[in-house]
DNA sequence: GCAAGGTC
């Protein structure tokens, strides 16, 4: 009989392999088997000069810019077992006992390790395993199980169709993942680069530039320049307005410009003088319905709270916790629908969970699964609440000062998609007398999952009021309005963009804004889901201009580059050697805009605080050795007294108790003298060197 | 001092 070790990627699918399986360890198909889990990456490359040939190490360790781009051949990619994995959030062994448990397993007589890490296609979940097999030095067969979700069905069709891949250099997705893990660590040379060129224009930074950071950096730097450069241009046109308050007016194609809309009122005024009042016709209602929002991700749930004045941190510290409590689903999910299991385990609690967070149980009369939201696809699901329903929101307090407010949106979310439909009409009408002249708005029906959606502040009543009955004449008017400003940077707007362009991942981009924000190093400020830059994250972004690593199609490419290499058609050296190509574009570029960054970012202006401005010594004059002289009365911690002063001045040796700070006090001898310091002759306090036997030398 | 990726 056969005997395969299958390696999870973390505990909670290690849970659902046991569960589809039948247990930690047992017989499945034709073979013996038991379960280990990972918890992500165990491994990350050691430093630059760690992986070199000795005559190369003082270039890889240099940050100098004639010493990039690196010479890649000498490099031999190496990891180290990430330190950590015993801290407040991570109980239980450190990576390195997690690696030497799997290790001692591996040896008990297995047949194969079955890798069943996350099925991505990027193929970090074939790479994440194979750096562990690589570091216990696993020589033996290596199996490939597939899935798409960890349904019982499908784990186990995946251990039926396991694929032989003990070659990894054979395997497409290994291949992919260890390119994008090189490629990536080659970018850091962007970042010395960038911070050699900020100390010498005279910014002591860190111009930190990565694939993902240099292009939310870049991003939150466009629009607030944008928002800079904005001029506020109002403009007047002609509208008609019926006596409900309707507005007609023409339609402006996108990016033109209309001869009908005037800089100054007066020639507004004269249009509309042109005009009469005219009949409303052609009135039409369309019947529309719209379907509750998809569920919420990580991203999704973190940005909505930013609002109300959780960090992206505090968001993610809570959730995590609320997860190991039950209270939530898994957090790192990609999943934005719920399988059908899911959805009809979770059926039974929706009416305690809307009791909870106040939504009228009335509400919820859809609990078929509607075909947008509930996808027989996907692993964890997307995040909604847990199998584990709160009796009070008020319990949850003790997760996180965002508990609450993280569970009341999970729930709100997931329980709308079990409201009926929004039905509203569309009114559509126009002028006889001027048909270009139209109106369009929606009048609601039923709001059923907005009611759900809407902030308490929010009033429903006022949404569903009519406007009133259409026409049936309107009047001309001169209308004023303003070019639209451009958005400040948000979490959500951060986080909408790096979604549609495809840079990072569900489970990085949160983590990544946040790290961002943190610490003596941090980028950019968030304020209430608003983001702000520091002089830090300015310096970055103004060296960013032009180059192509703030760029999101650098990603595109590299992604198209990680499929070729998936197929065979390219090789890793020639994905690696596109990021020499980066370095070599990038570094020029940088260097010029440097010029530019005295006259685009203010030179931080280093100020002594006033608490840390020296006070003037205290100072004792007398006659010492027939000359008049004076010095400080304060020696370290100690103020000599008066009679030491006296014995001073005589040019008596004195003995004190000296007590430095946090020391047990200690006696000193010495007398007053001529010392030298800095060239600077001076009269002072000269200690005895402690142990110096005195007696001897004189 | 540095990347992005995964995880708790």
């Amino acid at each position: 009989m056969k005997r395969y070790l299958i390696l999870t990627e973390k505990a909670s699918a290690a849970q659902n392999f046991k569960r589809a399986l039948g247990g930690e360890s047992g017989h499945f198909a034709d073979f013996d088997y038991h379960i280990v889990s990972l918890r992500g990456h165990l491994l990350t490359f050691k430093e630059p000069e760690e992986m070199v040939p000795t005559a190369y190490q003082k270039q890889f360790k240099s940050w100098q810019l004639a010493n990039m781009p690196w010479p890649l051949e000498q490099i031999q990619w190496q990891r180290q077992v990430i330190k950590g994995g015993q801290g407040k959030y991570r109980r239980g062994q450190t990576n390195h006992q997690l690696l030497k448990a799997i290790q001692l397993e591996s040896r008990q007589g297995y047949d194969a390790i079955v890798i069943a890490t996350d099925t991505d296609p990027s193929g970090e979940g074939d790479l994440l395993a194979f750096e562990v097999l690589e570091a216990i030095g696993w020589q033996g067969s290596v199996l490939r199980a597939n899935f798409m979700d960890e349904s019982k069905k499908e784990i186990q069709a995946a251990l039926q169709k396991l694929k032989d891949v003990s070659n990894k250099w054979a395997h497409g997705p290994y291949l992919k993942g260890e390119s994008r893990s090189r490629w990536d660590y080659l970018s850091m040379q962007l970042t010395r680069i960038a911070t050699t060129l900020a100390k010498k224009a005279g910014y002591p930074v860190l111009a930190r530039e990565g694939r993902l950071k240099s292009v939310i950096i870049w991003r939150i730097y466009q629009q607030l320049a944008a928002i800079k450069a904005y001029v506020k241009k109002p403009y007047f046109e002609v509208q008609f307005t019926d006596p409900a308050g309707h507005i007609f007016k023409r339609q402006v194609p996108a990016g033109q410009v209309v001869p009908w809309r005037f800089t100054d009122a007066a020639a507004a005024k004269a249009e509309a003088a042109s005009y009469h009042a005219s009949r409303v016709v052609n009135e039409k209602r369309q019947q529309k319905r719209q379907t509750p929002p998809p569920l919420l991700d990580l991203a999704g749930i973190a940005a909505r709270l930013a609002p109300q004045g959780y960090s992206a941190k505090e968001v993610l510290a809570t959730y995590q916790k609320l997860y190991e409590a039950q209270y939530v689903s898994y957090p790192r999910t990609e999943d934005r629908t719920v399988t059908p299991e899911q959805f009809r385990g979770l059926l039974p609690l929706v009416d305690r969970i809307a009791a909870l967070v106040a939504v009228p149980a009335d509400l919820l009369t859809h609990r078929q699964p509607r075909k947008t939201h509930v996808q027989a696809k996907g692993a964890h699901g997307a995040n909604r609440p847990g199998e584990k329903v709160p009796k009070t929101l008020a319990e949850l307090r003790r997760y996180g000062a965002s508990a609450q407010a993280i569970y009341t949106l999970v729930a709100k979310s997931y329980l709308a998609m079990l409201a009926e439909d929004y039905d509203y009409e569309q009114v559509t009408a126009e002028l006889a007398d001027y048909p270009t002249f139209k109106t369009r708005y929606n009048e609601p029906i039923s709001l059923n999952f907005k009611l759900i959606l809407m902030a308490p502040q929010e009033d429903a009543g006022d949404q569903s009021i009519s406007k009133g009955v259409l026409g049936p004449m309107a009047e001309p008017l001169v209308k004023e309005g303003v070019n639209p400003k451009p958005s400040a940077p948000t979490t959500k707007s951060i986080m909408h963009y790096l979604e549609t362009e495809g840079v990072g991942t569900g489970a990085t981009r949160v983590a990544t804004l946040s790290e961002m924000s943190q610490g003596h190093r941090a980028l950019l400020n968030e304020t209430k889901g608003r983001l702000a830059l520091t002089t830090a994250g300015e310096v970055s972004a103004a060296l960013l201009a032009d180059t192509w690593i703030a760029s999101p199609k650098i990603t595109k490419r590299l992604f198209t580059m990680m499929d070729e290499v998936g197929d065979f058609n390219l090789s890793m050296d020639q994905v690696l050697a596109s990021a020499s190509q980066v370095v070599n574009h990038d570094l020029p570029v940088m260097e010029a805009n440097a010029q530019t960054l005295p006259q685009v970012v203010k030179r931080p202006v280093k100020t002594k605080s006033p608490a840390k401005k020296a006070r003037p010594a205290e100072k004792v004059a007398g006659a010492f050795a027939g000359k008049e002289v004076t010095f400080n009365r304060q020696w370290g911690q100690h103020r000599f007294t008066d009679q030491e002063v006296t014995a001073l001045l005589k040019g008596e040796s004195i003995t004190f108790d000296y007590q430095a700070r946090g020391k047990t006090p200690r006696p000193v001898t010495g007398k007053l003298a001529l010392q030298t310091f800095k060239g600077r002759r001076y009269y002072g306090f000269k200690a005895e060197r402690p142990g110096k036997k005195k007696n001897l030398r004189s």
